[in-house]
DNA sequence: GCTATACTTGCTCAAGTGACGTAATGAGGA
DNA sequence: TCCTCATTACGTCACTTGAGCAAGTATAGC
């Protein structure tokens, strides 16, 4: 009855058993459900957003955002702090500049990359306080 | 070959042309990449944080916590609001649950879902102030 | 006991993705 | 022209993902 899906056609718990007070009588809270829709973000950000996480979802590339934030470095350089084959470190080092989190700039035959987003520091810091403040809490 | 690169016996670029020199006399700069190898975080940390990003690198679960950040809901509600089926979304919410970002709690045949780590609110905010800024900015 | 609801998990299987190597290619400089 | 730094094309192979079903658990009511 409420359920008023409006807009997705993929409804199939509340409807499916038809019993509108199945989960609508006491679990089931038109309000929150209200609430909780207003607080998501715009498809279009929330996909953008998974990108950026997705991005930062891998080992080697959290390295290299620290590593550039202690200062432009050339890739061969870059290779070599994170141990990787200066194909392998020009590949990932792609990925981040295709969301422009890293800038590069040529200089003779070096290119030098340094880090385009500075909010990405603050944005590890913050993560890498999170699990010591769980280790501390364990 | 394995994933593992960080330990991996890959060192090509800078050892395999012989010479130290190869990058070593005008390119290659030693103390920025001590540097840059200092500003690294131990491996653990670096890969825990991969983890994280990973978890939080798909639309779904963006939404999940954007949903959950309104307040407490129960599984069917938040099914409700994300459009998924019930299975999929205790799926999604278990990925959210083994690295602890949200608790659960029973009352009586429901599972109420609540956001255990609030830090993420802030951490979605960043990051959607970075695209704003940026969308701004060209 | 039985039945229903609310959720969780295990599983499978197809399809997709991702990391990285090799090698070809640019582009600068000597 | 040759060397070096870097990027890219392309392929491989491991791994991930997605979707869905079916079985399992826990609570509640009859």
């Amino acid at each position: 009855m409420s359920r008023t899906k409006t807009i997705a056609p993929v409804r199939l718990h509340g409807e499916k058993t038809v019993a509108p007070d199945k989960c609508g009588v006491f679990s089931f809270d038109e309000e929150r459900v209200r609430c909780g829709r207003e607080a998501l973000l715009p498809d279009e950000q929330t996909r953008d957003m998974a990108e950026l996480f997705k991005v930062l979802a891998h080992p080697t590339r959290v390295k290299l955002i620290r590593a550039l934030a202690s200062g432009e470095m050339c890739v061969c350089e870059i290779s070599e702090v994170v141990g990787l084959s200066v194909s392998a470190t020009s590949h990932q080092l792609r990925q981040l500049r295709d969301l422009r989190l890293v800038r590069s700039r040529s200089e003779g035959k070096l290119v030098h990359y340094s880090l385009e987003a500075p909010f990405l520091v603050s944005l590890l810091d913050d993560c890498a306080r999170h699990f010591s403040d769980r280790e501390a809490h364990s």
